[in-house]
DNA sequence: GTCTATAGTATGATAGAC
DNA sequence: GTCTATCATACTATAGAC
């Protein structure tokens, strides 16, 4: 989520085995954000990671490992943002950063829509393999970050609010891009701050 | 938007070349909506529409222009909602019955998402064909539908109020589609309602 | 561990008989 | 207008040389 920027070059690595397959995985998250789960072939993953195309079978036996390693590093990415946003004393404070973070990526989302998002649209229309409700999870665990930050405020239905604020998101994400306008994420998450700020 | 049912078992129609541009289109529109843009096969909508593989080629040239035969009916659809909600006196009365629509198709959206917004979501990670914009301009037709709404019942910054109700819905059509849960339509959508029953 | 060559399969699209 | 047969291509995945 807000994944944005930071994995996206990750040229770097060394040249050992745990280099390449790190390059891959950073290759497959941005790949798969990027042209979707099903126009992206592994050859397009391998020349993302600069790996030889035959080389990728090495480290992921398939492509649907490829995409839960894409998984997996979004659901480190959140864990990550999570944990530094709970240093913050208030837990006001911790969800408007985290409505910021949402309102910086604001370019990445008109044009690819949220990493997390439009990864769970494409999955959630399977029904075999068993990754269909894997995205499913990762949004989940944000889902119930949040709702411990409202429960802290003291709000009533902490739940409820949390279902406003990322569904919120993953709506702004969706229309910014299908509407290709950046503007979209800054007018809500403007008004997502209010609305916290107008918290009791 | 909120499509639902009634195109989904359209095996009705004559003999004539228009039953079948009809019954493909209807088949298209579901098919898609179902599976995904690049998952759906040719084969996959002739069958559903009970039309020959080969055959289909005869109506629509191209896959692309059976996508835009969907994204043209679900256009239409959208037309028919608006005008029939348009008879409706009260503007709050004609929002509350778009959101009641929504939660009443809580059970496709929690399995497949918004026909619009998944089809979005898929054709925005194009960037050639032309057809990576379209579900944009459908979308934009209903915010501005809904802008007019908010507008006539005189509140400020109808623009923003459209963005933000249009993107409620994205937002919990996702969510309740990655947690397979038909409860975030209904919570959600007694949310909205509670937003407008609370306009000056 | 790394890489090439290729097998096997699925799909979009067309040619042409009826 | 309708339908069958098939071509051409693109991709996943594997076998096996180095």
């Amino acid at each position: 989520m807000t994944d944005s920027v930071e994995g996206r070059a990750a040229k770097s690595g060394g040249k050992r085995s745990g280099g390449k397959r790190q390059r891959l995985m950073a290759a497959a998250a941005a790949v798969l954000h990027e042209r979707g789960v099903e126009r992206t072939t592994i050859a397009d993953i391998a020349r993302a990671a600069d790996v030889p195309v035959g080389n990728v079978y090495y480290y992921f036996k398939t492509k649907d490992e490829l995409v839960e390693a894409a998984l997996a590093r979004h659901a480190e990415y959140l864990d990550g943002l999570t944990a530094r946003l709970d240093e913050l004393d208030d837990p006001r404070e911790r969800l408007k950063s985290l409505v910021a973070g949402w309102v910086d990526g604001r370019d990445v989302a008109a044009r690819y829509g949220c990493p997390m998002g439009t990864l769970a649209v494409e999955l959630d229309k399977r029904d075999e393999g068993g990754l269909d409700l894997a995205a499913g999870l990762v949004i989940r665990r944000l889902l119930d970050w949040v709702e411990r930050q409202y429960r802290e405020i003291g709000v009533d239905g902490p739940d409820g609010h949390a279902l406003a604020l990322v569904g919120a998101y993953q709506g702004m994400s969706l229309l910014s891009s299908a509407l290709r306008d950046p503007e979209v994420m800054t007018r809500e998450g403007a008004r997502l701050v209010r609305e916290i700020d107008a918290l009791a």
